[in-house]
DNA sequence: ATGGCGACAGGATGTCGA
């Protein structure tokens, strides 16, 4: 089984493109980030037409999220809640930003990081925030769930070897050492980067700015992952970035990332 | 050292992304 996540910045913007991809691989399971529209307004018809049943939770303009699966899901679930008590989410649930459902025993948890905007920022308190409630989210789901795929776009680069230059990373976001805490705070929970699994060298990167020409400078950073649970990680045999994509007219700033379980 | 690109809402330009 393929399972894929990719950040499209906007399905509709990037619909010829997920297609494409889509009729060119062999994929069960895509995840997608960033699809910036109201669910009403999703274009769902050309992706079901594909063979693929699709599980949205879209607000405007911003954030979003999208499961495609060419088998129905099991279990579908939008948010934080109710894994997590309303009173414990508060208003967190109001970015759209995961959404989780199963298939085949295993679920797979699709999450939209907040981006943290600066270093110290208040925006930047909201991404530690909620990293500290998906923390207890996932600890919850892992009781329930033991095969489980968290995959997405995390918005941090674990390590130095995942930036192209990692000078003053403690003060950029996506690299800091409290974002980086956070998301091994999480990995302890018993969650490993299925990517680390086969590759070991840096220089692989699954995001680039659209700026200063770095996706030909390959100067970018890896910041959309699947971790996953040790029952998972045995299984996994291949987890790849697609840079193809990317070098297309109109690309999305993300590439899409690849993952195969047997 | 800095700025650079792109999508969205709405109808110019500000906000957000990473």
């Amino acid at each position: 089984m393929k399972i894929a996540t990719w950040n499209v910045n906007s399905i509709r913007t990037r619909q010829d493109h997920v297609l494409t991809w889509l009729k060119s691989q062999d994929i069960d399971v895509l995840c997608l980030q960033e699809t910036k529209v109201v669910d009403e307004s999703f274009p769902r018809s050309p992706f079901e037409e594909l063979g693929y049943h699709l599980y949205i939770s879209g607000q405007k303009a911003y954030n979003g999220v999208a499961i495609f699966s060419r088998q129905p899901l099991e279990w579908v679930n939008g948010g934080f809640t109710p894994i997590l008590e309303p009173d414990q989410v508060g208003e967190f649930d109001a970015q759209k930003r995961a959404i989780a459902g199963v298939i085949d025993n295993i679920c797979i948890v699709n999450l939209y990081i907040p981006n943290g905007s600066c270093v110290g920022s208040e925006k930047y308190e909201y991404k530690l925030e909620w990293l500290a409630l998906l923390r207890d989210y996932l600890d919850k789901m892992l009781a329930q769930f033991p095969d489980l795929c968290v995959c997405g776009d995390f918005n941090i680069a674990p390590e130095d070897r995942d930036i192209h230059d990692p000078k003053k990373r403690e003060t950029h976001i996506m690299s800091s050492d409290a974002e980086r805490e956070a998301l091994r705070a999480i990995a302890d929970l018993g969650l490993a980067d299925a990517f680390r699994q086969f590759t070991q060298d840096g220089g692989h990167y699954s995001w680039w700015d659209y700026r200063a020409g770095s996706f030909p400078r390959n100067r970018g950073w890896r910041i959309d992952h699947h971790y996953l649970s040790a029952s998972l990680y045995k299984r996994a045999i291949a987890c790849t970035i697609d840079r193809e994509p990317r070098t297309r007219p109109k690309p999305s700033d993300h590439a899409p990332v690849i993952l195969e379980i047997e």
